[in-house]
DNA sequence: ATTTCCTAAAGTGTATACACTTTTTAAGTT
DNA sequence: AACTTAAAAAGTGTATACACTTTAGGAAAT
């Protein structure tokens, strides 16, 4: 994927930060105090502020004035939000899809599919997550459109996170299988059932959170 | 808009510098001196940096390991795919925007247009592109979806700087008028038609565009 | 005149210093 | 014991300092 490099010390902090947060070893909410950070990756808050603010546009973390940074606890009417918006855009991004289709295309989404499947049976649910996130991200990158595929990757951070906040039961398997339907017709150039069927994959996803909290 | 204030300071910033972009006061491919643009706001080159960074991740510039910042020159290749994704999102919001309409929203997006109509009547380059841009984050915040206005709103940043790079002949009326017919579409519930009219502008405004440098 | 190499200037990358704000702690008051 | 208030500690916001890299300029060599 194409990528700004920003003197890599800074991309190396984002990635790992971005890395904590949507895997969960930081929590939502959590503060995450500039000093800490420094000496945990042995450099000045100079780069940490510059990660801060790379992350708070990403909306993985939140800055307030002179409180410091948070990592982002996003509500219900963002995750909404969010979810609605990745819908719009899978949807199209479906249909896209499948006037282009070629067989080494739907091979590769076979191939990371079972990958999933892998990680899905060996319950390694940091694994998990990010593949089956990882399926929709290597579908805007299978139809060579970075713009497409780095925004999509941006959404789907900020799902994980609201996943693992309401998160009520997991849905792994499930997710597996839907991912599994969607590349059949795919491959079978279906194109209604193809967007019918991420559509509502999406709308799973979102319907298995529990926002009772 | 729902906005991460980072210390103020910076993020003035990063407005006034993507507006000089946008608007064309700074060429695609010019060099950003730290320096110079720390003396010119006043501040030291610590708050420019933070800027850089978030314009980076814009992709409204382009950093370069130790040797500097540049305004980004998109490729051919990028604006394509900046309008393919427009083309994706847009189409869907509309299809949803048609599905929650009312006649106050039409009677905003109808403001709208009249003032569009008033910058290009009176051939305000910087501010009729501004808001021929606008009209489309407009919808998106009607929606009552900030999470997608912001996203619309960074598409159409690096679309401004798209067209102010590549464009042949201005055809600001003609997308003006296409809002019009936009909105009547809005305003009638017809579906179809609307996401057939905006996938048309937006063609439209690629289409006018001239690759052959 | 062109190329190569070297040095000086300019510029970026990171750390540190310091002012200012928020938070914490603790003493004093009711 | 609960509530204020005051001072100290911790933390953020910005500027500056310094090391290192790139760029520019010019002298020497071809």
């Amino acid at each position: 994927m194409e990528t700004t490099i920003n003197s890599s010390a800074t991309h190396f902090i984002v990635h790992s930060l971005t890395k904590a947060i949507v895997e969960h070893q930081l929590e939502p909410g959590a503060k995450l105090s500039e000093q800490k950070l420094a000496d945990q990756f042995g450099v000045s808050r100079t780069l940490i502020r510059q990660a801060f603010f790379q992350l708070s546009q990403n909306r993985l973390i939140r800055m307030e004035p002179a409180r410091g940074a948070f990592v982002s606890a996003p509500s219900v009417g963002e995750a909404q939000q969010v979810f609605a918006v990745r819908r719009m855009l899978e949807a199209e991004m479906t249909r896209a899809f499948v006037k282009e289709v070629t067989p080494a295309k739907i091979k590769a989404l076979r191939r990371h599919i079972a990958t999933e499947k892998l990680a899905v049976a060996q319950d390694d649910v940091p694994g998990r997550t990010e593949l089956l996130g990882d399926f929709h991200v290597r579908m805007a990158e299978l139809m060579g459109n970075d713009v497409l595929a780095q925004m999509l990757g941006d959404l789907i951070s900020r799902c994980a996170l609201i996943t693992l906040m309401y998160q009520s039961t997991s849905a792994a398997e499930h997710s597996n299988a839907e991912h599994d339907e969607i590349v059949k017709a795919l491959a079978a150039k279906d194109e209604l059932l193809a967007v019918r069927l991420m559509d509502d994959h999406l709308q799973h996803v979102f319907a298995n959170l529990s926002f009772t909290r």
